[in-house]
DNA sequence: GCGCACCATCGATGGCTATCGATGTGTCGG
DNA sequence: CCGACACATCGATAGCCATCGATGGTGCGC
């Protein structure tokens, strides 16, 4: 458990290159960047959104089984993960589930891959 | 934008909702895609990428060990992960590997994000 | 009410992933 | 030439994930 100061010490190749200064990132932040990512990190999951995106509307799971080629458990699941990452907003109209994209969402997982400084906006 | 006249679900309760063009999404595309997303999803990863980001530069795997908490073959695992998914390059310079961000990789998943219509090469 | 369609949940399963210790490869300094 | 260092690879393991069939709940039409 080096605390690895690398200051200057005798350097001549002694230490590899800049410090990185350990965690930039917040842990926590850190792992809920990475769950917006593994909602989409699914080629599934993928062309649901990027379907949803496109048609501008809602959709129900009865119209994704026959496109996806899963069954309609599997499509069930994958709405679910969607929803929990809070990409997708579930809304029941009589007996059919509809859901749409959450843009504001969607837009953040854009802010964050601008990377070079996280705005850290409050949604 | 395509405003895409969204049918004005005239039909009482015949059917659900739209359509949904089956695969607006290539297979491939949608797999490649997912590929990229599949990279970032661990909290590791977003923190390298993020901390490589914010310092402009390269950096080592000594250098990332100690503020991961992570063993030197983990981390070598997921700059493997992130070399194969086109994120980072590789460069060795001496008894060192130095990672640098692949800029125009990251600009693509951020493009990817737009969703709305894809911009891609393929129109 | 009865059946049917839509959907979520459950339980099981095969496959993938992250993690580590041990080991191998290459480089640098003495 | 030899030890020390940086890093990758290998083998093993525990945990998670996607998938499906079966099942249960709910709304709608008859």
């Amino acid at each position: 458990m080096t605390p690895r100061a690398l200051p200057v010490l005798e350097q001549p190749a002694a230490a590899c290159c800049a410090p990185l200064g350990a965690d930039e990132l917040s842990d926590t932040d850190a792992v809920a960047t990475a769950s917006l990512f593994k909602a989409l990190a699914d080629p599934h999951r993928v062309r649901i959104v990027n379907g949803l995106a496109t048609a501008r509307g809602s959709v129900c799971v009865c119209d994704l089984v026959d496109p996806l080629g899963l069954s309609q458990p599997t499509v069930s699941f994958h709405m679910k993960k969607l929803v929990e990452a809070g990409l997708l907003v579930r809304e029941q109209r009589g007996k059919w589930a509809y859901y749409s994209l959450n843009a504001a969402v969607v837009d953040r997982v854009r802010d964050v891959l601008h990377l070079d400084r996280r705005p850290e906006e409050t949604p």
